[in-house]
DNA sequence: AAATGAAGATACCGATTGGTATCTTCGTAA
DNA sequence: TTACGAAGATACCAATCGGTATCTTCATTT
């Protein structure tokens, strides 16, 4: 009956959830004992303090969403369609959400930057991890002549998670998909400047 | 010596500066006695719970930012040049910071946007009124002739507020510029096509 | 089948939380 | 100048916080 690996699983999975909606200071490990059904004894075994937890609560939350994305880009052959899977899986946050409480990487950023360096550490990775995986994208698209040479790979990286980010942040505040649409809409039209 | 205003006004000013950093549920209400030197028989006298008191802080803290994107807009007087102040006041954020902890707007509705009811309706509020003076300089750049008379203005307002909201967030969490600036590097060329 | 160590439960700790009841002090109106 | 009400200080409250020491239970190894 015992199985700690799938305790520690549990433990994140609930955790991930409670952290990503209500936020990682306002989540009582006594929150994480009743969603669990574990006692404190059983998390502080796993995990040696909240804050270690808190880490590596988003570790695994990034990696549920990393993985998505990579999905995402190996599921197209080109770089055009590729970027387009990445818009609509930012959209599906808003849409039909894989995750309650919306983008793991916003969330755990906008928490943690001014006062929370362990968390700030592990969100800066989730960034760079994305921003990677676009540059990529990109990158391939030039070599294989499907986009111009001439983009500014860097550039656009930013411009995408910012506005996919920053849309995410206003639709789930007005509570409707009107925002992320729009943003979506842009960047389509941005991509298709970049065809070669 | 009393001064119950001012009494008043410096809760408001010192709750900003540690609601805007820390959080808002990750500041208690002695963080707040510790930082103005009042009580907390003063700080209830003033406001009648920690919500209330939060809500009054963002509110407080909106009219300083909004005030501030007024005046940028008013300093200028056609509209591609009031859209390029907006964009070097969102810049200054990350690189002179006019409020300690980066934007409220954004700092509210990521903490309160799926568990604090009272202080999301707030930040919506921000949100509105960010997003009608954009469309109020765009509309009135068309009407006088400054601005093509083809423009998606509701499209446009959303894609400024969001990706220079989330390039706050990368560049706060980068530590550098690096990201605002080529966000606005990115909304100056678009600007650059909407003129007539 | 007995021994052993890890997994997890229970019971507790001091510190801190938001909030309140009560007391004092001060400015002002009479 | 006295009286009075508002402003603010003090002292307390139960509840909850993160964390730990200790106990029991179970699976595995021999």
């Amino acid at each position: 009956m015992r199985d700690p690996e799938a305790t520690r699983e549990t433990i994140l999975k609930k955790s991930g959830i409670l952290f990503n909606t209500r936020g990682y200071k306002s989540t009582s490990i006594s929150d994480i004992t009743e969603a669990t059904g574990y006692t404190k004894g059983a998390i502080y075994r796993h995990f040696e303090s909240k804050v270690d937890l808190e880490v590596a609560t988003l570790a695994h939350l990034s990696s549920l969403m990393l993985d998505k994305l990579r999905t995402c880009i190996k599921t197209e052959t080109t770089a055009p369609a590729k970027l387009r899977a990445m818009f609509h899986f930012f959209e599906s946050y808003i849409t039909k959400p894989p995750l309650k409480g919306g983008c793991p990487l916003l969330n755990a950023a906008i928490e943690a930057d001014d006062s929370h360096p362990a968390l700030r550490r592990a969100a800066l990775r989730i960034l760079r991890e994305m921003r990677d995986s676009i540059v990529r994208v990109l990158e391939n698209g030039i070599r294989y002549n499907q986009l111009r040479t001439d983009i500014d790979v860097s550039e656009f990286a930013t411009l995408m998670i910012a506005s996919l980010e920053g849309a995410i942040m206003m639709s789930k505040l007005s509570g409707n998909d009107e925002d992320i649409k729009r943003v979506i809409a842009h960047l389509d039209k941005q991509v298709a400047t970049l065809i070669r």
